[in-house]
DNA sequence: ATATTCACG
DNA sequence: ACGTACGTGAATATC
């Protein structure tokens, strides 16, 4: 079957126009709509590859409905010269492109495009059937669908294109294509200004159309009296139909394509897609600088072709279509035969918090398969088995979707993405692409998995084919690293926590965060002025550059002991702590950043990430980013929200508990310091853990040779920055510059440490010897980290090495620990006997020490003290695990 | 795309 | 002699 494409160039014009914003070329031109139009020609010729292409074009004018109806589009608002100056310009391409170009004097384009599709009918009786495409910017077509013709029209941006074959209109009014004329003329068109029955809106015209039929039928009806026009329609109704038949009659015609436009001039193989002028396009390209839109010409290297390239083709790979019920259960035993099987959940927008699902990709062994959402549901059977194992790349997205449909997957799960970053955490490639050139050394380009036509469940799982093969190859590598445990017994169970964290969500007062927003606004007001009065001149103290300026070249204050970055002198907040008491413009600044940084980061980003359906914030907890082992936070980062200072403290009081709950906080106190004094065994450390003293106070003590009871304020200020620097890999230039001490001293303080704590330099200098020996160090429960620079030559990568070497069995520690509890409170709260349900204990964030419960009320202080009891206990150490739990209506005012 | 800055543990 | 602590994500300016 040969395609003809028939594009609406207006519809795509007028569309695009207003969805892109004003793009300019440097002499001013505006040219956005000639982009979006061009873009969506490229798309089109890409994704459906037609033989036939046309563009039809409205001509200026009144047409034929003019003289009927005087109002006809009278509401249409005159458009921008802006959009009309572009019309001219797509032409210009379209000739380019060879496209023959329809359009007709007292025409529509819709009649024009109705012409064609008429003729074409007609004529593809002769060639053996055409299907014919409409590609338009509104529905005005959809009257034209037929089983050979198609309407893709734009949806809500310009890349969203909602794909419309008879099916589908019937889903979307509940009728089929050949009553959208009667629907026009019943419920009317206000864009065209269609009048319509008076009274009868969308619901009312729907109703009769799907009960009665079309206006003959309807009007027939109450001509006749026919009881059945009694029964179903209200009398109240029918009075409004019968004032309005004039008007209705009217609508129709007007709502009416007219398929028989005069003396076109339409020619079958004018429009066979030919060679275009490719040097006379690219000059038009260049002239309006679409650079980007170069390589998607056709006959370029094709970067977006809607299947997967493999360089080595994809050897028995088998697409099977499933059609029937049975084909469905076909697919079930043959899973349950094979025990393994590979997946992917596919949803609306890509939103696995609320969107729909719209599919399911499977493939065992060599035969891929695409299930709708009703077949999902027959499938999902599957995911009770505790025998059966499910492959995937980000498997937590899938269990998102299927917690949300009530279905608890009980499938042991192999995610190849966190199987590869267990393998090398230093990197962050575990992105599909990666990961198949990596393992199979298959380059592989993933195209659009939407099309057109939707998403092509073949190209999704191809990947998911390359995927399962992909997971024996890092299953190998896994057992060899003794690192298979990891992912077991920790990774894939935590997959199922961080879903449920992700789907719960957070609840932020809104009316908080406006009120800051508020007050943050016209303080940023006032220190703008008084820094522009200040230096004399306005400018933008948000750039560094002319921070740079105007505080080092034009107000000249002193540069001395003002570190440099590449591009000149810095103006951090660090280098600016140093000028503060130099001139009073110094305060005002850092008072500006820290307003502009919670404002533009914070307050005022929040409101916009609350998701529509829930009413919540929901973030994504990254398993596969930190080398250490840690969790990330993004989109937004839950994880940074701030507590330092009073004003970003407020920020965090907008994080709070709905109505009828409350938050529970539980801190592990001071862990990374326990962790040390227990992979060390450092007596004199473990010690001050086992009498649970204050550990900075104790190591002041320590290192100055004084009781306890004499330590100065400064004292352990010191020790608390030698605490963090053994944590870190710190050297006596790094200590000095952190406890603003001289070099000698920092030196000394050092080495008096070292000697009080001489297990923990033992401990240092043995995880350097095993890190350089094997290549890799790791936590107490095995997590690897390889470092390979610190056999570096260069001095300053190796020590850089050197500090990851030290750091990253502390810190991973730590993250493990904190997964394992998570890990265990899940599995609490959802335990037969368990105390607590789902639904009144809810994890909702994670920030690396600590976990943030929304539980209900009443429940807080039962729920707290199992809570310390499960992280203390979780594992168990050379010192106590200590764990602080608090309570309170919002995060912000936790203790 | 990169650099700078700054929010958190 | 080197240049100055580990791990993140996001906004902004600038090239």
């Amino acid at each position: 079957m040969k395609k003809f494409v028939i594009i609406d160039g207006n519809a795509i014009i007028h569309r695009a126009y207003h969805a892109i914003p004003p793009l300019t070329t440097k002499d001013g031109r505006i040219v956005n709509a000639v982009y979006g139009f061009t873009s969506m020609l490229l798309r089109v010729w890409r994704e459906i590859k037609p033989e036939y292409l046309a563009v039809t074009f409205d001509m200026q004018g009144p047409t034929f409905r003019h003289e009927k109806f005087t109002e006809y589009k009278a509401t249409r608002v005159k458009a921008d010269q802006d959009l009309y100056d572009q019309v001219p310009l797509v032409h210009q391409l379209v000739e380019a492109f060879n496209i023959p170009i329809y359009e007709k004097k007292g025409y529509e384009a819709d009649d024009v495009i109705g012409t064609i599709v008429k003729r074409i009918k007609e004529q593809g009786v002769r060639n053996k059937n055409i299907e014919t495409y409409i590609v338009t910017g509104d529905k005005d077509t959809l009257q034209l669908i037929d089983e050979n013709t198609k309407v893709f029209t734009l949806g809500k941006g310009i890349s969203d294109i909602v794909t419309y074959d008879a099916a589908a209109v019937e889903k979307r009014f509940g009728f089929g294509p050949e009553r959208m004329v009667d629907y026009k003329a019943l419920a009317g068109d206000s864009s065209d200004n269609i009048p319509g029955v008076p009274g009868v809106g969308e619901k009312t015209a729907t109703d009769l159309i799907k009960n009665v039929g079309g206006i003959k039928e309807i009007y027939d009806g109450i001509k006749n009296q026919e009881s059945r026009i009694k029964n179903i329609v209200k009398p109240a109704v029918i009075k409004k139909l019968i004032d309005g038949e004039e008007l209705a009659l009217m609508s129709f015609e007007l709502a009416t394509i007219d398929c028989n436009v005069p003396d076109l001039d339409f020619n079958l193989t004018n429009c066979i897609s030919k060679e275009y002028d490719r040097e006379k396009v690219v000059k038009i390209f260049q002239e309006f600088e679409f650079t980007s839109l170069l390589k998607r010409l056709p006959g370029e290297p094709d970067i977006a072709t809607p299947t997967i390239s493999v360089k080595n083709k994809m050897e028995k790979f088998k697409f099977v279509d499933l059609k029937t019920d049975n084909e469905i259960k076909e697919l079930i035993q043959y899973i349950k035969k094979e025990k393994i099987y590979a997946a992917k959940a596919l949803v609306n927008n890509n939103d696995y918090v609320s969107g729909e699902l719209r599919g399911l990709a499977v493939v065992v062994k060599e035969k891929g398969y695409f299930l709708n959402p009703k077949q999902t549901e027959q499938f999902e059977e599957i995911f009770i088995e505790e025998k059966i194992e499910l492959v995937g790349h980000d498997l937590k997205q899938l269990v998102k979707v299927f917690i949300r449909r009530g279905v608890e997957i009980k499938n042991s799960l192999f995610d190849v993405m966190v199987a590869s970053y267990l393998l090398s955490s230093g990197s962050r490639a575990h992105d599909v692409k990666s990961i198949i050139l990596k393992e199979l050394g298959k380059e592989i380009n993933i195209n659009n998995q939407e099309n057109l036509f939707g998403i092509d469940g073949r190209v999704v799982s191809e990947e998911l084919f390359l995927i399962l093969q992909t997971k024996e190859k890092l299953q190998i590598k896994l057992v060899a690293n003794e690192d298979l445990g990891l992912l077991q017994k920790l990774e894939m169970p935590l997959i199922f926590v961080l879903a449920e964290m992700e789907l719960n969500g957070v609840a932020v007062d809104l009316k908080i965060l406006k009120k800051l927003s508020t007050e943050v606004a016209q303080e940023i007001k006032k220190v703008s002025t008084k820094i522009y009065k200040l230096a004399g001149t306005e400018f933008n103290i948000s750039s560094p550059t002319q921070l740079r300026e105007v505080l080092f070249e034009k107000m000249n204050i002193p540069v001395e002991g003002i570190k440099k970055g590449k591009t000149g002198l810095s103006t951090s907040a660090e280098q600016l702590e140093k000028l503060r008491d130099l001139h009073p413009i110094i305060p005002e600044i850092e008072n500006y950043r820290e307003l502009e940084k919670l404002r533009n980061t914070y307050i005022d980003v929040l409101p916009t990430l609350i998701n529509q359906t829930t009413g919540r914030i929901h973030t994504t907890f990254n398993q596969t980013v930190a080398a250490t082992g840690r969790l990330s936070s993004s989109e937004p980062n839950l994880q940074n929200i701030p507590i330092r200072t009073e004003l970003g403290r407020e920020v965090r009081k907008a994080f709070i508990a709905e109505p009828g709950n409350i938050l529970v906080s539980a801190d592990y106190s001071q862990i990374e310091l326990r962790i040390v004094a227990s992979l060390a065994e450092d007596k004199r450390m473990m010690e001050i853990f086992e009498r649970d003293e204050d550990i900075h106070k104790a190591t002041a003590a320590a290192i100055n040779g004084v009781p306890l009871n004499e330590v100065t304020k400064e004292m352990r200020r010191a020790a608390k920055e030698i605490n963090f620097g053994v944590l870190y890999g710190m050297g006596t230039y790094g200590l000095s510059w952190r406890a603003e001490i001289p070099v000698w001293q920092a030196k000394e303080f050092i080495e008096k440490y070292f000697n009080e704590f001489s297990g923990v330099k033992k401990y240092l200098d043995r995880t350097l010897e095993f890190t350089r020996k094997e290549g890799y160090c790791e936590t107490l429960f095995g997590r690897r980290r390889y470092i390979p620079e610190l056999h570096a030559q260069n001095f300053q990568l190796r020590s850089a090495a050197e500090r990851m070497a030290i750091n990253h069995p502390i810190q991973g520690t730590a993250a493990d620990l904190i997964k394992m509890a998570m890990i265990a409170v899940n599995a609490k709260c959802k335990s037969q006997n368990g105390k607590f349900l789902t639904s009144d204990v809810r994890m909702i964030l994670q920030v690396h020490d600590e976990l943030v419960f929304e539980v209900k009320k009443g429940q807080e202080k039962a729920f707290g003290e199992e809570l310390k009891k499960i992280m203390e206990g979780v594992v168990k150490l050379r010192v106590p695990v200590k764990v602080e739990v608090s309570y309170n209506h919002s995060w912000g005012e936790m203790k």
